[in-house]
DNA sequence: AAGACGGGGAG
DNA sequence: CTCCCAGTCTT
């Protein structure tokens, strides 16, 4: 169908179907990028609770660059992909460093920010700054490879260009930020990747995919590859009632940044510390006086974790790295939730 | 160009 | 169980 008419009829569409979001009220710089950072990777849903908190903690940039990177892993906390609240800090700092705490209002200065990749930088420009960037998110792509046909696989160089080419073809530059939002309202809505209601699609007649009757299978994507299977030892141990050893993850592996109890690794037939820093040994033997409390079986999206949890007795030199905390400052410690499960399965919060 | 990086929801 | 989600960063 021709571009006019794509963007008069979704954008009919949207003035009628979209949701009532908070950041959608006023859009100020500073909201838009706060919601679209939460938004990474996560539905509406399970990011608006946190975007409610964030604005109540964290009103501006000013705060946001002030507070802790462990108070704003706090505030993130449940939320996953912690990166991003990491970079989220690093960039209120940058921000405030840089650009006088104003948020920059061009494509390219916001690519610039830890955090804001291309999808970013578009939709702050856009919605923000009524900047003519297209957005392509998970949901144009969708939206877009249906009603084109595109059969190539989405998550491969060749069939994203495809669709970039596309949105940018397609954008409606008059009101960008208005259009971006409603072709990813349409994908989150109505366009849904499972067995979406094509009988009530104003595109229906339009779209390849559904002429074909491969709805189902577009967006064609290449099958991730297993994911891995890790095996952990988590020790409540504590040199004293009321007080736990834990430790802050390091870099180099999931949830960087936030604070877990005593954790080994058991690779294949050995037991060998998860860290750099615990004896290998001495953890071994006080393991021999262990209590198993529970078996736990995370899985992430890339890798599944096979957890035994044990109370043990332990002295803070077996473990080095470790530090005592109480429960009550164990409460204020950013965790994943994979420990905040095992914490209060075992009653310690 | 391919992996790593969380967690929750839907079918 | 599988797949998906208002992606970015690193290698």
């Amino acid at each position: 169908m021709k571009s006019n008419g794509f963007v008069k009829t979704l954008l009919h569409w949207y003035a009628n179907h979209k949701r009532d979001l908070p950041w959608r009220q006023e859009p100020l710089p500073y909201n838009i990028w706060l919601s679209e950072i939460i938004l990474q990777q996560t539905q509406v849903k399970q990011g608006l609770p946190y975007y409610e908190r964030f604005i109540t903690l964290f009103p501006n940039v000013w705060v946001l660059a002030r507070s802790t990177e462990q108070q704003v892993l706090k505030a993130w906390q449940g939320l996953g992909y912690y990166s991003r609240a990491r970079n989220l800090h690093k960039a209120a700092q940058y921000i405030c460093n840089t650009h006088k705490g104003v948020i920059p209002n061009t494509y390219a200065q916001l690519l610039k920010v830890p955090g804001i990749g291309p999808y970013t930088a578009a939709a702050i420009a856009s919605i923000a700054f009524l900047k003519p960037h297209a957005v392509v998110d998970g949901n144009v792509i969708r939206v877009l490879a249906r009603l084109y046909g595109i059969r190539e696989a989405v998550n491969r160089p060749a069939g994203l260009k495809q669709v970039q080419a596309l949105a940018t073809q397609l954008l409606y530059k008059a009101d960008a930020g208005t259009y971006n939002q409603a072709i990813m309202e349409f994908g989150a809505l109505q366009c849904k990747p499972q067995s979406p209601p094509c009988s009530i699609c104003p595109f229906a007649e339009h779209c390849e995919a559904h002429r074909s009757h491969t709805v189902h299978l577009i967006p064609h994507k290449i099958k991730a590859k297993p994911v891995r299977q890790r095996h952990l030892h988590v020790l409540l141990a504590g040199p004293a009632k009321g007080r736990y050893f834990m430790r802050q993850r390091t870099s180099g592996d999931v949830w960087q940044g936030l604070y877990e109890f005593v954790c080994l690794e058991h690779n294949s037939a050995t037991l060998t510390p998860a860290g750099q820093h615990a004896s290998h040994k001495q953890v071994m033997q006080a393991c021999g006086k262990r209590k198993l409390l529970k078996v736990y079986t995370h899985k992430l999206s890339h890798q599944t974790l096979n957890v035994k949890v044990y109370t043990v007795a332990l002295q803070p030199e077996q473990i080095p790295g470790y530090k005592a905390y109480t429960i009550k400052q164990i409460k204020n410690l950013p965790v994943s939730q994979l420990t905040a499960q095992i914490g209060h399965d075992a009653g310690i919060f």
